[in-house]
DNA sequence: TCTCTGCGTAGAGGA
């Protein structure tokens, strides 16, 4: 019997050695393996010529994969061998982006840049994007002249940032673009049979067959453990576009890699089963456009810019060792070693940055080094939190075999995905983009409106993906085939997408953007940052402060004191919020005091105000959600204060605070006016990390919901200015991390307020809770510390609101904290019992006429919300994680736990001081009291409860 | 194995 592949762990590597076979000289090296689809015997995989290479980097405990080997018996022994069609990949888990093999081939150090340091804000990179999108206009067949206008508008603040005028940065498109269109016509010309001519492909008709091409095509490859976006795909055969100069004859070496790494792509998903190297298309195509450009511009004679190359066997199992190699050396996940080197350094153009961050990590490395290393104790910081971000990374990656799932139990179990859409119709909209639309099952899902998905024909791998937003995600009546069940119900999905398909499956898209932004964050923080910046993250240096005496708010003693404190930090400045403390109301006052204040803080502690136009900060506010930001505007807006530019997606944009938001598209100089002359930015954290506002400087970075944010996520914002506030509460949710490792999971804010508390201040005045409410929340939290503002906030009850009276409601519910013990038992993550209880306790609430929108249920997991919701279409109910930051009068908590509490959502008792304190006059705790009663806190809470 | 938001996706070029 012969397999297609056999995959396992490694458990033994051989020294390679050559040996004579009948064909001559061979290399070969035996690795044994621990296959994971068999019985756990070993198997010998003996690697041949080439693939001995990788056995280099190999360790054991990585994992490898061999397609299509050569397999024989010896003495009662299966054994397999990669050489000919086989091939082999090391770490198929690890997914390779096919720009790093193309930086990897040009120099590993390259790669490792990359990854540290980011993108800069270049024009040659702005200038390329713009021809690339006017390529994919012309493929989908629009005309010139438009596609050029669009994207160049398109791309205004880019070019507004780089100083540059559209009309400029068009005619430079043009030189590109027109040698694509020429190559275009060409290629119809010689390809139409006969009857076609010079004249009949005017610029009017030309339209590229819709079977002929595709562009920009998302591969992604379960088998080699790759993924990339090809430019466009010709008859099967990549085609890439390059906007640079090569004057060489032959095609770029890194260029040709790429291409043949979508090539390899395209070939699994012909093969099926068979071999992926033997099915790949045989020729790739390189435009190299500004050769045609400067060709016409002297009017020399060769006109194409197209540069045509043979894929053969030999080069695409190249690009699979040079993968592997990647996968490899990835597998420890360390900080790069500087050693990684062996291109030539002499004409690179990273040499600096190459020498620059060797210096920085006491590396040696090839290219030298320059400047000095930082101290040992940035060595460690950089080297765990660099590991920690890695092992975030591998989780993301871990997403994406979700992708390739393929039983029906694995799909079932699939909350990442949603399938089985019925496709009902796509619509083409203004500027090329499709809006498709489906009916869904009303399966619970990760997936929410405004997510990036990958929409796809019903197989996301080999199927027709695009890249995709959510645009609706509403509720239907339910057809009337799930009218038997009484609980499916249709929705109507709606997405846009660059080409159109039958919707027919959604499926969360991993990305990495996160993860690569963090990289960037803490590499600028550790490396680029100046020594007096570092010394207060590092402990060298307590944080500095003058003394400021103005009086900024009157009537709360702590919320003065934190403005007053902000506006006085050298460093930092900390502010701890516990819920209902008028936290955003303090931000905004201190946001205000900050922008009005004159230039340094002694000047601010004398009292001294110069005009506020030149004088005062300019402040970058930056919070972890979009949903966060925007609350803090409300917050500036409601104080009067509007000279604010905020930076983000227009679908993550709340839609009243549309009208702050920047507009990337333009008149170059009227976008990047606009951002450059704003006092106050606000952007999420992501946001900061990007190129955008790695542009930009500011006096003050403004951090909210810090305690949710990690270390290098903090950082992202902090490092764009000269010092800094963070305002959070570390006693409710932290950040979410996928990965094991702890790193990531104590805040910056957490760190910086147990080193240095007298840096921060307490509000310690609430505003939202009655007492009991608070009462519990306040002991296990907050030390006692956390009181009611006022005699009216600690009194207040349900009857204080309209048309309420609290004399309508059951016996065991109208006391303002109340406990429920439904019986019933958890089903997986939920409770139908519960659910049940639930629905008629805010049916009692409402009868008693509090009106729905005063009433919010919170549950621990996804499924309950579901649940519940189904049975409450009018109330808000949520996850705990997703009500932080919100209130209601009436909050009604699901516990769904019975018998035991043996979830690892139940560890983190600061996910209940959450839920307990979104309730203002009052709460009802529904769950089984047993199970709570064998936690410790969980029982003082039902003790509390049952008052 | 539970919580989950971000980001125009990835790639755009320089010598």
């Amino acid at each position: 019997m012969t397999v297609d592949h056999v995959r396992g762990v490694v458990v033994d590597i051989e020294e390679p050695k050559t040996v004579n076979t009948q064909y001559g000289e061979s290399d070969l090296c035996e690795v044994t393996i621990r296959p994971d689809r068999r019985s756990g015997e070993p198997t010998t995989v003996t690697l041949w010529g080439k693939w001995t290479e990788n056995a280099e980097v190999i360790e054991t405990g990585m994992e490898i994969a061999v397609y299509n080997p050569d397999e024989r018996e010896y003495q009662g022994e299966q054994q397999y061998s990669v050489g000919g069609d086989a091939t082999l990949v090391v770490q198929p888990d690890f997914l390779v982006d096919v720009t790093d093999i193309r930086a990897w081939v040009q120099c590993p150090r390259m790669y490792y840049l990359r990854k540290l340091d980011g993108a800069d804000h270049a024009y040659p990179l702005v200038k390329g994007t713009v021809v690339h999108e006017v390529f994919g206009d012309l493929l989908r067949g629009r005309d010139l002249d438009t596609a050029i206008e669009e994207q160049v508008d398109a791309a205004g603040l880019d070019i507004g940032l780089l100083g540059r005028e559209a009309d400029e940065v068009a005619g430079d498109v043009r030189d590109h673009a027109s040698a694509i269109q020429g190559w275009l016509r060409q290629g119809t010309l010689t390809e139409t049979d006969g009857a076609a001519t010079a004249a009949d492909n005017s610029e009017r008709d030309f339209s590229p067959a819709e079977s002929e091409w595709r562009s920009e095509m998302t591969l992604i490859s379960e088998r080699f453990g790759m993924k990339g976006r090809a430019d466009a795909v010709r008859r099967g055969m990549p085609v890439e576009l390059k906007t640079g100069k090569n004057t060489k004859r032959e095609p770029r070496f890194q260029d040709k890699i790429q291409a043949t790494a979508y090539a390899l792509m395209l070939g699994e998903r012909a093969a099926g089963a068979g071999s992926a190297v033997e099915a790949a298309p045989d020729t790739g195509t390189l435009l190299y456009t500004k050769n045609a450009a400067v060709d016409r511009n002297e009017e020399s004679g060769d006109l194409s810019p197209a540069k045509e190359f043979s894929i053969g066997s030999g080069l695409l199992n190249y690009v699979v060792r040079t993968r592997n190699a990647i996968a490899a050396m990835e597998y420890d996940s360390g900080v790069p070693t500087g050693y990684e080197a062996n291109a030539k350094c002499e004409y690179c153009f990273e040499q600096d940055t190459c020498m620059a961050v060797s210096g920085r990590l006491d590396q040696e490395s090839k290219a030298g080094t320059v400047g000095r290393a930082v101290p040992d104790e940035e060595l460690d910081y950089f080297e765990s939190f660099y590991t920690a971000i890695e092992a975030e990374r591998r989780a993301v990656h871990r997403e994406y075999a979700k992708l390739w799932e393929q039983t029906p139990e694995e799909r079932a179990d699939n909350d990442r995905a949603l399938i089985d859409l019925e496709p009902i119709g796509r619509t083409e909209l203004d500027g090329g983009r499709w809006e498709l639309r489906a009916t869904g099952t009303g399966a619970v899902s990760k997936i929410r409106e405004g997510n990036l998905v990958l929409a796809s024909d019903g197989d996301p791998v080999t199927g027709n993906a695009e890249l995709a937003r959510v645009e609706r995600l509403g509720n239907e009546a339910p057809r009337a085939s799930d009218s038997g069940n009484g609980n499916a119900v249709a929705e109507e999905i709606v997405v846009t997408a660059d080409e159109p398909l039958d919707l027919r499956r959604l499926d969360v898209y991993p990305s990495e953007l996160t993860t690569d932004r963090l990289q960037n964050a803490l590499h600028d923080a550790v490396l680029l940052q100046s020594p007096e910046q570092k010394d207060v993250l590092f402990g060298r240096r307590e944080p500095e402060f003058n003394a400021v005496e103005e009086t900024f708010i009157d009537n709360n003693e702590a919320q003065n004191e934190a403005v007053q404190l902000a506006v006085g930090a050298e460093d930092f400045a900390l502010v701890h919020g516990p819920p209902g403390t008028g936290k955003t109301y303090t931000l905004a006052r201190m946001v205000r005091a900050l922008v009005e204040g004159s230039k340094t803080p002694s000047e601010r502690a004398s009292g001294e105000r110069s005009d506020p136009r030149d004088g005062g900060d300019r402040v970058l506010l930056s919070a972890f959600t979009n949903r966060a930001v925007d609350n803090l505007l409300e917050a500036l807006e409601d104080q009067g204060y509007t000279d604010i530019v905020r930076v983000g997606t227009e679908s993550g944009v709340r839609e009243d605070m549309q009208k702050y938001r920047l507009e990337t598209s333009g008149d170059p100089g009227e976008c990047a006016g606009r951002l450059q002359n704003a006092q106050v930015v606000a952007a999420t954290t992501a946001t900061c990390g990007g190129s955008t506002l790695q542009t930009q400087d500011f006096d003050t970075a403004v951090v909210d919901e810090a305690g949710q944010l990690t270390e290098p996520g903090t950082l992202a914002a902090t490092t764009l200015a000269d010092r800094f506030v963070l305002v959070g509460d570390h006693q409710q949710l932290p950040p979410v991390v996928q990965s094991e490792d702890e790193t990531l999971s104590t805040s910056l804010f957490e760190r910086l307020i147990d080193a240095h508390p007298d840096a921060g201040v307490m509000l310690d005045r609430q505003y939202r809770m009655a007492q009991h409410i608070q009462a519990f929340a306040s002991r296990e939290f907050y030390d006692g510390q956390l009181r009611p503002a006022t005699g009216e906030v600690a009194a207040q009850r349900l009857d204080d609101l309209d048309g309420v009276s609290t004399s309508r409601l059951p016996e065991g519910l109208r006391d303002r904290v109340a406990f429920v013990d439904p019986g019933g038992s958890q089903v997986g993550n939920t409770n139908p019992t519960e659910a049940d209880r639930i629905a008629e306790i805010v049916a009692s609430y409402r009868s008693a006429g509090v009106p729905a929108d005063d009433i919010g249920v919170i549950a621990p997991y996804r499924a309950q919300v579901a649940e519940i919701s189904k049975r409450l279409p009018d109330v808000t109910v949520d996850t705990v994680d997703r009500f932080q930051g919100s209130s209601k009068e009436v909050i009604v908590i699901s516990f769904v736990a019975t018998g035991t509490l043996d979830s690892p959502i139940f560890e983190d008792y600061r996910r209940i001081n959450v839920a307990l304190t979104r309730a203002k006059k009052a709460l009802v705790l529904v769950g089984d009291g047993d199970a709570l009663a064998t936690d410790e806190v969980y029982g003082r809470m039902v003790e509390w409860a049952r008052g």
